[in-house]
DNA sequence: ACTAGCCACTTTTTT
DNA sequence: AGTGGCTAGT
């Protein structure tokens, strides 16, 4: 009876110990986060509240503690001496006891039992090199590269290497990146001879891939549509499939479609990672899709010790398959979990907190939280409205320079738009002030095409059913095997259900090659020659770039071919970089690498240039000074996103994404005209601006045009005063929200209202019926039946609409 | 096999 | 306005 007792109070005293070691450092609810390591649990991180500090020291508290409840672990019974011992520690602040240590020694918690998965290679990287300063500092004979900490994709990589061949597909399979997906799709238009006008390839992979998000196969795809367009939709879905498997090949949606197949179907597969994962821990949890909330599940084992962490109302990917109700649900999902939110921010003045607060508060779908700080309210947000994108340009870089000026580096400044579009006027008023930038995005260095050749020829090495990459590099450089040659051996491949490689090893057999036999021959022969190589990468890229004739093809083509010689010369240093990194370099394992990293996981934050990117690319990212650009209606929210409540919602996240990386001053600017995709337009202020409290912003637009400016405000104020006042808003907003208003009076009947049934004439449909009206933002969403181009959704103020 | 010229497009895109 | 992709012509 005493020894239950005993080992309670152990069990307790050990707890406490561990709380108090992480309260030095970590405010109550980071705490809590990092002791709480068993059963479900879900972390709501606030912007800049040091969730990945969290997440580290969690996984230290695993490794040093291990499981700090379960007493099935101790190697004996624990006695009032070892409680003293630890009640000492406690009282004093000591060092663990060793005694206490060796006591609980089978209870230790692997390195290799943890499992960190993020989305990005570059939150992967910090989270290991984090890991492993804490490691070496603290902790001795523990291996912190055994932590399993990777990305979604490179983890299913991982998986599927080990046993792909339970799915049917080659153990070396080949990743497709986006721009192979696409060829393929070309590929199956032309032989089903479909119109991309009708379907543009975009669309349809794009649907393709939401469906994999969904984990809607071809099959039953096909089995679950009842109309034309689907069915065609269907067949090319299934087709695609189809070549990929046949080339060995799978895209970034299949690896984790295919990972979860794998965990589903093989009960041995699944119960060999439930053994070795005890411990999950999944980031940025909001941006999850369903069939990454589906391999999370499966992974997860008896003990659903799976901590997920993120921040609802950072969503921003929802039009890449990402669902919000994976985090909004979790407590549904995973039943006792126990939630933490973690408001307190470390980075932004008040100031520029208040402004997030206020602008997410407009959200509906949310779990609801307010982020704080302690830092002083100063300086308050600047907002500027420009002439146009030209003006709006020399303003934001003479902000720059300003605090150039001041000692502040130029890498301390970010802008910020929502198109890649805008960044060009900047880029020019950058490049006339002299001032060093970088555009994050954009094309991967691993896209370029001389690199894609390159990689082609490994990708073959590697994998010689790969009739796609063989297609792209057969005749580069040239080798007079045209278009004509390569659909004859491809034509011949499908008849014999081979791959074109095969066909190419045995040209002489075919009299369709017969006259091109020879070239192809050559090329065979230059295979075989790489092949050889295959066991050590960079001798096979050297040779590739030299035994193939690349290089003399660069050297021939004047100033081009120089840059392009360059950025082959640093694929060779990459690989040497690789081989010297890497424990076990392989040519599949350099591969896998290069296809999933991406542009920002290159973003050098210590080189000294302004940096420009768009507001996706800036999450999780912090700069001293942010200038949000084009804050204007049509172009943030963007002009596409306008019309349902969710996308206006997701907008919205986009916008608390932005003002959020600023941790010393937010500028946002708009223009009163701005010329794009070649036409001028003029633009309302964007709602977000509206969304923010007066007293929080200062406005520099110059006198020149603060009448008509203060007009326009004057005005929207009053709209915002009849739509908001229902509604408890926190503050008094500076401009307003709906802007709408302001561009329709053209057309505007007095407060016309619509309801279903309703004829209504439109200036350019024509006549139609009203299907349904659903109230918005102080504006009405209406569906409308167009006697002539169909069904149409328009806000009833700004369409040009009458009743009749 | 290559190139000039025309057309259509243009939101975001961790992998 | 600028780009990329495709067709037609050499």
């Amino acid at each position: 009876m005493a020894n239950i007792d005993t080992k309670k109070e152990f069990l307790k005293l050990r707890q406490e110990y561990i709380v108090n070691r992480f309260s030095h450092h970590l405010n109550p609810e980071q705490v809590e986060a990092v002791v709480t390591t068993e059963g479900p649990l879900l972390i709501l991180a606030g912007a800049g509240s040091g969730k990945t500090t969290v997440v580290v020291n969690r996984i230290m508290n695993l490794l040093e503690f291990g499981n700090a409840y379960s007493s099935e672990w101790l190697r004996r019974d624990p006695t009032e001496e070892d409680c003293d011992l630890l009640r000492n520690a406690v009282k004093s602040g000591t060092r663990y006891p060793q005694e206490i240590r060796d006591l609980m020694y089978a209870g230790f918690i692997r390195p290799w039992n943890i499992l960190a998965i993020t989305f990005t290679n570059k939150a992967a990287g910090e989270l290991k090199e984090r890991i492993r300063n804490g490691v070496e500092a603290t902790l001795e004979g523990v291996d912190p590269n055994e932590v399993f900490a990777s990305t979604f994709h490179s983890m299913c990589v991982r998986f599927l290497r080990r046993d792909a061949d339970l799915l049917g597909y080659p153990k070396s399979f080949t990743i497709y990146d986006d721009d192979d997906s696409q060829r393929v799709m070309k590929e199956i238009y032309k032989t089903f001879d479909i119109d991309d006008k009708l379907l543009p390839v975009r669309t349809c992979l794009g649907r393709i891939s939401r469906l994999k998000d969904k984990l809607i196969d071809d099959k039953s795809y096909a089995d679950q549509i009842d109309n034309d367009r689907d069915r065609t939709m269907a067949r090319l879905y299934r087709e695609y499939q189809t070549r990929l498997r046949k080339a060995g090949a799978m895209d970034f949606d299949d690896l984790i479609f295919n990972t979860v197949k794998l965990l589903e179907d093989n009960k041995e597969v699944r119960e060999h990672y439930h053994d070795r994962f005890r411990y999950i821990m999944v980031d940025e949890y909001q941006d999850t899709s369903v069939a990454q909330f589906r391999l999370c599940q499966l992974l997860t084992n008896d003990n659903k010790n799976i901590c997920v962490v993120g921040d609802d109302d950072q969503s921003i990917y929802r039009f890449r398959g990402a669902t919000i109700e994976n985090i909004l649900s979790f407590e549904d999902h995973f039943p006792g979990a126990k939630v933490v939110r973690l408001e307190r921010n470390y980075r932004s003045t008040g100031a520029i907190l208040d402004a997030a607060n206020a602008v997410i508060a407009h959200n509906k779908g949310r779990k609801g939280k307010n982020l704080w700080t302690d830092k002083p309210s100063e300086p308050p947000l600047t907002v500027y409205c420009a002439m146009d994108e030209q003006d709006e340009a020399h303003f934001v870089v003479g902000q720059i320079l300003k605090h150039k000026q001041e000692g502040v580096p130029l890498k301390n400044n970010a802008v910020l738009y929502r198109m890649r579009a805008q960044s060009n006027a900047l880029e020019n008023h950058l490049r006339r002030a002299a001032i060093p930038y970088k555009i994050v995005g954009g094309t991967r260095f691993y896209d370029r095409a001389e690199i894609k050749d390159i990689i082609s020829y490994m990708e073959l090495v590697a994998n010689r059913d790969d009739d796609l990459r063989l297609k792209r590099i057969i005749n580069k450089p040239s080798r007079k095997i045209g278009d004509t040659t390569i659909n004859a051996i491809q034509d011949i491949a499908q008849g014999l259900g081979v791959s074109m490689f095969e066909v190419c090893m045995n040209a002489g057999d075919y009299p369709m090659l017969s006259r091109a036999a020879k070239s192809i021959k050559g090329f065979c022969d230059v295979y075989e020659n790489l092949a050889e190589y295959e066991d050590d990468i960079y001798e096979l890229v050297e040779h590739i770039i030299s035994d193939t004739g690349y290089r003399q093809m660069l050297e021939a083509d004047g100033e081009e071919g120089t840059a392009r010689l360059q950025n082959v010369e640093e694929l060779l240093s990459n690989v040497r970089n690789y081989i010297d990194e890497t424990e076990e370099p392989t040519l599949n394992g350099f591969l896998e690498d290069v296809a999933l990293i991406s542009d920002i996981d290159s973003y050098d934050p210590n080189e000294d240039a302004c940096v420009l990117m768009t507001f996706h690319s800036a999450k999780g990212l912090e700069f001293d000074y942010v200038y949000m650009v084009g804050m204007e209606e049509s172009i943030f929210p963007s002009e596409q996103s306008k019309y349902t409540a969710e996308d206006i919602e997701e907008e919205r996240r986009l916008a608390y994404v932005g003002i959020t990386r600023a941790k010393k001053e937010l500028v946002m600017t708009r223009t009163e005209s701005r010329l794009l995709f070649g036409s001028t337009r003029r633009n309302s202020a964007s709602r977000f601006l509206g969304e923010i409290p007066q007293e929080l912003v200062t406005d520099k637009t110059p006198e020149r045009k603060r009448n008509s400016y203060q007009d326009q405000i004057e005005k929207l104020r009053q709209n915002s005063r009849n739509q908001y006042n229902r509604r408890q808003r926190p503050q008094k907003s500076y401009f307003t929200g709906s802007t709408l208003n302001d561009i329709k009076p053209k057309y505007q009947k007095s407060d016309e209202k619509y309801a279903p049934g309703d004829t209504v004439e439109h200036k350019v449909f024509g006549r139609g019926k009203i299907l349904d009206s659903v109230p918005m933002g102080g504006d009405t969403l209406l569906t409308i039946d167009f006697e002539k181009v169909g069904i149409k959704k328009a806000m009833a103020n700004y369409a040009p609409l009458t009743k009749l």
